[in-house]
DNA sequence: GCTTGTACTTGAAACGCATCAAAGGGGCCG
DNA sequence: CGGCCCCTTTGATGCGTTTCAAGTACAAGC
């Protein structure tokens, strides 16, 4: 069981050292034969590089690290699915972290990264970044990720006010007259969507709205608690909108509401926000704004890519992304979950099983921000 | 931007090269001011330990590494949140790849975590891991995890079989006569839960049943395309319980269902398996009998742990953890989603909205197969 | 004052590999 | 046959740590 080393692959194979490591870094370099026959001699001993030694010596990786608050949250599923694929096509490794909303842990794993001799690092980070002087004087491309910092940097986050006023624009369109924003205030990101419906509704005083904190934001309970206290109002009291900041939000919400006999859509409309995958492949689709979480990650490795490939990259870049709006039905969405590189809204209304491409008058393009 | 190395540290703090390391390794073995007086220096001079040059001294890593098929199935999710939890428990960091349902990728990571130093690896292979004569004469631990291999190894699997029992037995519970399993043939997993469907159908000759291959597992469409072959058959001869093997599959087969406008469940019933959360996050709840992911990512790290800390470990271990079945509604789900260590099956029927813990007489329970 | 012991600290060796200047081996031309 | 050049292979060097045998300083005991 001993490991198999370099110098073991070239006594067997009868050369050198360096042409052994030759044949694993510059093939072109050896000839046919040379290489075939190495090539067989690490099979048969079953050599395998060790990984860490390679990049004391050789420096760079090739690789990734991206840090992740949780991994079960739809969103970050979608950065790391647009990171992974960014990262291949560029040749790079990805290699994830969660940091199970654990600031220590965060931290650790950052610190690992950084130490590992990555290219570079991405991390959706839980609180503000800025708070960390290492970060600033890190000797590796890092870019953070569906967050806003002022400090220099870079960040890649996605336009959450536009995410707001499209789902305003959507109740306006549905002739709302009392919207019920349900979320959680102490989020920036929940805020600013608040914010784009506010802005978004400027023009339409005679429609109400009033936001509920939900006091969380990742389970249903909490929406049902909602709903079930909507659905309890007297029925002129009730609104007829109801928006989720998040999606799980939005199907508690709903729950409640089905379960205390109000129609859905029927009386109340409801829609939420946040593009999770559970939305939109249940048997029943929700409507949803969709940040673009792929593209996000997407983004993410460019600029990693940008900071490797110029020798004297921008100190400072911060990119946000819009949220494309695309009407599409459940079954549909379901089967290009991890193929559409936009993210989009749904109607609220059960949509036919045809596909379809019509897009929203508000749809925002994906390079306006860029 | 030059790297600062741990000679710079010890330069910087007027101790030796030895004397640093011991600071981060060893740190009782300092006098307490010579540690502070390190740490200091590390803290002004933004040091970070290159973790290749320690591994490559050192030896093992403290981490494990973990390669899924894809980042988006609830399963593998939950195998990731079981393992990341376990790990911690013990000290070890988790860093997951995803092999994109890529066979050379997966390959590419595993090798790459092999030769990383990682202290152990495990994998959810996409196909029977017998195949890679590499394998077997790796240097580090390994755990195969949710598939069965009869080479000597180790590897920890759901008892698919006890899955299709359980969904069995909560057909015949409802009184059903005529059974369709939509499912997908080619895949191990899926064949092991309709053969468990068959044999506790043995006894229920009455029970007509249908196994019908949908071509895929992973996407609604195809579960759509059954549910209206089904919907479209004449009343007389449309099942009255339905089985997606995969919950995404039986998603689409309600969808389908009711687009066609037959009532679910009034005339038929639906399950799943997989108990993905998308099933029971969803404003309506689906039923489904969950393998236990979290359970198995927890069992997977514990193997690696005793392969690390016995000497001469045994050379092959199999465990099979079954099903255990519990009852809960979905709103009551989506709360626990990250804490439950069972995970379970659903009801049929909407639930309401109070949890019960009326434990499904087909549990099985954890320990049974430890 | 000398010895022994204790508590730290030191620095050289090794970890496994990539790199690169230099050497080797042909082929071709004069 | 000698000289040149190109293609291939060689092996010493260094990457930033950890480790550990050897060293230092200081205190206690005789």
């Amino acid at each position: 069981m001993a490991k198999v080393k370099i110098s073991d692959v070239a006594r067997e194979a009868g050369v050198s050292l360096g042409t052994v490591s030759n044949a694993l870094n510059h093939p072109e370099k050896l000839r046919p034969e040379t290489l075939k026959l190495i090539n067989e001699t690490i099979n048969r001993l079953g050599y395998l590089p060790n990984q860490s030694a390679r990049q004391l010596a050789g420096g760079a990786t090739k690789s990734f690290g991206l840090v992740l608050p949780r991994l079960d949250h739809g969103f970050s599923l979608q950065i790391a699915s647009g990171a992974h694929n960014e990262a291949r096509k560029h040749g790079y490794d990805l290699l994830i972290a969660n940091a199970d909303n654990d600031d220590i842990l965060e931290d650790h794993y950052l610190r690992y990264f950084m130490g590992t001799q990555m290219s570079g690092v991405m991390v959706q980070p839980m609180a503000s970044p800025d708070w960390h002087p290492v970060m600033a004087k890190m000797p590796v491309p890092i870019v953070h990720l569906d967050i806003h910092c002022s400090e220099p940097g870079y960040y890649v986050a996605a336009d959450n006010e536009a995410q707001g006023r499209i789902i305003a624009e959507l109740a306006i369109a549905r002739g709302a007259h009392h919207i019920v924003v349900v979320g959680r205030a102490a989020f920036m990101q929940l805020t600013l969507r608040v914010l784009g419906i506010h802005k978004a509704l400027a023009l339409h005083p005679d429609i109400k709205i009033e936001v509920i904190d939900a006091g969380e934001w990742n389970t249903a309970a909490d929406g049902y608690g909602i709903g079930a206290q909507i659905a309890a109002r007297p029925a002129d009291e009730r609104p007829d909108f109801v928006v989720g900041l998040t999606d799980v939000l939005a199907s508690g919400a709903i729950s409640a509401l089905v379960d205390k006999g109000i129609a859905v859509p029927g009386e109340v409309r409801v829609a939420g926000c946040d593009g999770n995958p559970l939305a939109w492949s249940g048997s029943v689709p929700l409507t949803t704004v969709a940040p673009p979480g792929y593209e996000i990650g997407r983004k993410g490795v460019q600029l990693l890519m940008e900071q490797i490939e110029n020798k004297a990259p921008a100190k400072t870049k911060h990119v946000h992304i819009g949220s494309a709006a695309r009407t599409v039905t459940a079954v549909t969405a379901a089967e290009d979950i991890n193929r559409q590189e936009l993210v989009r809204p749904f109607l609220l209304e059960r949509a036919s099983t045809q596909a379809s491409t019509q897009t929203d008058a508000t749809a925002i393009n994906l390079g306006a921000y860029l």
